[in-house]
DNA sequence: CGCTTAACGCAAATAATTTGTGTTAAGGTG
DNA sequence: CACCTTAACACAAATTATTTGCGTTAAGCG
């Protein structure tokens, strides 16, 4: 019994998915977003654009497709042996990542999408680089806040702040947003 | 001397341009997003394709545009005589407005266009509504927190999770967000 | 009122998308 | 390992969307 039931993924399927994501990612680094075609597209990776719509439907899928993919490479986690600076190291990577204009265009194409896969991953992720940060932390003994106050606090301004400005936020911005959630001198007094 | 030179803004110009956007709002309440093309809002708004075309250039373009002014409309701003209620039910009415199913596709269709002065004016409006509550509370003697800190704390997050949670989120969140910057208590010891 | 031309309508030309049908090969089975 | 089933693809025809050239209407101005 096969676990996807009768889903090809391995082969010239494979091969296929491989071609249309590289001829993607080259085209949007010539071209504007918008310019960028199905036929276009197809023509570079060596399909017919009737295998891209077959299998994507539109080409806002294909690229919120190819977005996430990007974001799934970003796997160096920081590991500073203090949370603080754990959070601070990764914000600032998000954000470089975020606010090129290829990672500002893939934030926007996963939005545009009408399949919202893209971004529920986008966030499934986010949550789960923060938890392993936290879960690295209280195994060293440190208390952290929930990893939804650091979404709202520090990844939420981020993003929005990226896709609704127009000037671009600066690493200053990130390191403020990090300290109202972590204050820098946790000062206690006894 | 003509302010906008040769750009015509009455008359028949005016009109038809009423009787699009007036089409696509309908059009969106029925259908989905992807399935609204440009010959349906031209036939419902009794023009030819072209105009469309060659005045919004794309349909994401236009409906960034028909999205906009849905937010001008937004025009009834709280007025309790407490800068915190206020910011509360100004922050209650927004959410609301974007955590519909019409809200959500207007945030995307103004992230979505190439066009970013919809998401511009979209941030520049906030702006300026928390400046006028913020503007009464000063007139009162009441000490309030920056507009950029309340859009971070409170408007951003809420952005945030419309478009990228599965989950809308609800008023008991927006509530807390609320909380978090503009404490209810801030009850000060003599 | 009359002039200039922005904005529109119409239709033809081009481009993109969908769909029907045959072919290839991935993944399983005896 | 040879064979079978069918997912995934190629190709081409049909449909639909977009662009463009050109004639017409009417907005804005002197």
């Amino acid at each position: 019994m096969a676990i996807n039931k009768g889903i090809r993924t391995g082969g010239r399927s494979a091969r296929v998915q491989q071609s249309i994501h590289a001829a993607v990612k080259s085209l949007l680094d010539t071209y504007d977003r918008a310019d960028v075609t199905v036929p276009m597209i197809a023509q570079q990776a060596g399909v017919t654009p009737s295998t891209i719509y077959r299998r994507w439907g539109d080409i806002s899928t294909l690229l919120a497709d190819v977005a996430l993919e990007r974001f799934d490479l970003d796997d160096t986690l920081p590991d500073t042996g203090d949370f603080r600076c754990d959070v601070l190291d990764y914000a600032e990577q998000y954000f470089d990542e975020m606010n090129s204009d290829l990672g500002r265009s893939m934030l926007r194409n996963m939005i545009a999408s009408d399949d919202n896969s893209s971004t529920l991953r986008c966030v499934d992720m986010l949550t789960t680089r923060l938890g392993e940060l936290a879960g690295r932390a209280a195994a060293r003994g440190e208390t952290v806040p929930a990893t939804d106050f650091l979404i709202d606090g520090i990844f939420a301004p981020m993003v929005y702040r990226i896709l609704f400005s127009s000037i671009a936020p600066d690493n200053a911005y990130v390191r403020g947003l990090v300290d109202r959630c972590l204050p820098p001198e946790q000062v206690v007094r006894f």
